[in-house]
RNA sequence: GGUCUUGUGGCCGAGUGGCUAGGCAGAGCUCUGCAAAAGCUUCCACAGCGGUUCGAAUCCGCUCGAGACCUCCA
């Protein structure tokens, strides 16, 4: 078999998995800024990395997953009055930052939850260390790579690409930076306009703010995950991932501050997803096409004709390589709504094939060999750079051969035994475990089983005298509520619930 | 303007120089009282123009289009 590959950003090749401690891998992601709600550009790093995730310890590895949470920083309400943050109003009609937080703090864990993403193994706050941020900062200070001005301080680019190489991750050259013609306001305090924030002096109405050796601040964006991967995951570990919009100037930031303070290059492997396109355009503000969670959930959005469930999201997703742009329209969403369904079903008939009659071994050589090499190449596709399209593609070579058995075209003996128990851990491991993905809920299925059961048997009467009138009424208003019966070759009557 | 990425059939998307990706939609057939589901078959491609090669969606160049980053935004 062959083993993981994962293509790192940093040599921009693929690279064979080689942990540094043997057993054990350590993976940090860039987590939310919870200043507002999670949307849908939110949603694909994240489920990325729980596929990588679920992928390494499927491998064998003990994963350690942080992804840290942002709630430090420059933050406004949306919708809220400048003034608000100012003390003339009373404590409590103040805008209190740790209430925004936690408002969008729950409503990201809510969103996770409902992508069926599992939880990380740590989900460490920036406000949370501060304490180790200004240390590594002051750190910084004293190695003479950074410099204090008016209460903030920077980090001296200049100098630190005197001895490293500044822009090896996101391919800048600095003297291209230097040279930049953008004049942008607030640069005055840098020594050079490159030089980014290690601690920032915040003004009197700025609402998050700590005592530090520097005056009343808050910390640069960049200098929490340094401090938090750190800390969680040592001086140097294996793989970090992100978003491709963070590789410059965040990761290259972080790359810079840390190999200061540690001596050596944080990270190994550095992965990115690609972003996601509405109908061939980027997701921004400028073209008000954000969709929220919330929003997507409940289709309650002018873009969306209609809800889409977060595991019909998440099997889109999965359908592209991370590395490509994903492109999001409700033609595509509504196939994959379909298409997910049709695996799912396909993944419920072969749990139900019994194989007790069956030769042990299959006696059609030429579709044993197929299927098995559909099966084995599930784990060569993972391998391959977390492939999850061609294994998606596999599973729908899969289903026909399922559906055939059920239906009769093809004979248990072909297949025999062994090679079903294959096939059906197969779907069990890399649909569910690796990819994440299950089978839409169905509500309250006990009490509705027994009801349909008796609507069922009153059709089935009715089909036995003729009387097609009533066993098509049962069905058509089923079907509009919802349900949709199905007759099965061998007399017996299935249903489905419709997803939306 | 600079750096990088990208352009595949009606839609979405895999694709490592030569061998059917796959999904959804369309067409036909089988099954069915009729449907639905399922099965089988099938139509429709590699932005354009050059080049390398026995052979290019895949490599190179140019043209056109799209995207990301170049910010104390995350």
């Amino acid at each position: 078999m062959s083993s993981l590959n994962i293509y790192n950003s940093l040599t921009r090749q693929k690279e064979l998995f080689e942990p540094l401690t043997p057993g054990h891998a350590g993976l940090y992601v860039c987590g939310p800024t919870v200043s507002g709600e999670s949307h849908l550009g939110h949603a694909r790093p994240y489920i990325t990395f729980d596929v990588v995730y679920r992928y390494l310890m499927f491998l064998g590895y003990k994963v350690r997953y942080v992804r840290n949470i942002t709630d430090a920083g420059h933050f406004e309400e949306e919708g809220r009055d400048a003034t608000d943050k100012i003390s003339e109003k009373s404590h409590l009609e103040k805008l209190e930052p740790m209430e925004l937080v936690q408002k969008y703090t729950n409503l990201y864990h809510w969103g996770m939850k409902e992508f069926n993403n599992l939880d990380p193994s740590i989900e460490p706050t920036a406000t949370g260390h501060i304490v180790e941020q200004i240390e590594m900062i002051k750190d910084i200070i004293a190695k003479g790579y950074a410099y204090e001005k008016n209460g903030s301080v920077y980090f001296d680019v200049k100098k630190y690409a005197e001895g490293h190489e500044y822009g090896k991750l996101s391919g800048r050259i600095l003297e291209d930076l230097l040279e930049s013609t953008r004049d942008l306001e607030g640069q005055d305090e840098k020594n050079n306009k490159v030089d980014f924030a290690l601690w920032k002096n915040a003004a009197p109405e700025h609402i998050m703010r700590w005592p530090s050796p520097w005056g009343i601040g808050f910390p640069g964006w960049h200098i929490e995950c340094s401090a938090m991967a750190c800390k969680y995951l040592g001086k140097q570990f294996d793989i970090h991932g992100g978003g491709m919009d963070l590789l410059f100037p965040h990761h290259e930031s972080e790359i810079a501050q840390s190999t200061i303070v540690n001596g050596e290059s944080p990270v190994r492997y550095w992965m990115h997803n690609n972003m996601i396109t509405i109908n061939g355009k980027k997701m921004g503000k400028s073209y008000n096409n954000v969709i929220k969670l919330t929003e997507l959930f409940s289709g309650n959005h002018p873009i969306l004709e209609q809800a889409y469930h977060p595991m019909v999201v998440r099997f889109y997703i999965l359908t592209t390589h991370y590395r490509s742009t994903l492109d999001f329209s409700n033609e595509a969403l509504q196939a994959s709504e379909k298409a997910l369904k049709r695996l799912m079903e396909a993944k419920s008939v072969l749990e139900q094939l019994n194989s007790d009659a069956w030769a042990v071994k299959g006696n059609n050589a030429d579709l044993v060999q197929k299927l098995n090499t559909l099966c084995d190449e599930c784990h060569d596709f993972m391998n391959d750079d977390f492939s999850t399209a061609k294994v998606l593609a596999n599973f729908f070579e899969l289903a026909p051969v399922v559906n055939s058995i059920k239906g009769g075209q093809i004979a248990g003996d072909e297949i025999g035994q062994a090679l079903l128990e294959k096939m059906k851990t197969t779907f069990e491991v890399f649909l569910i475990q690796i990819l994440g993905l299950k089978p839409i809920a169905e509500t309250d299925h006990g009490h509705l089983d027994e009801v349909m059961q008796v609507l069922i048997s009153i059709r089935q009467e009715a089909k036995l005298k003729k009387d097609f009138t009533t066993s098509d009424a049962i069905r058509n208003k089923l079907i509009q509520a919802g349900i949709q019966l199905k007759d099965e070759k061998d007399g017996t009557v299935s249903y489905t619930l419709q997803t939306s």
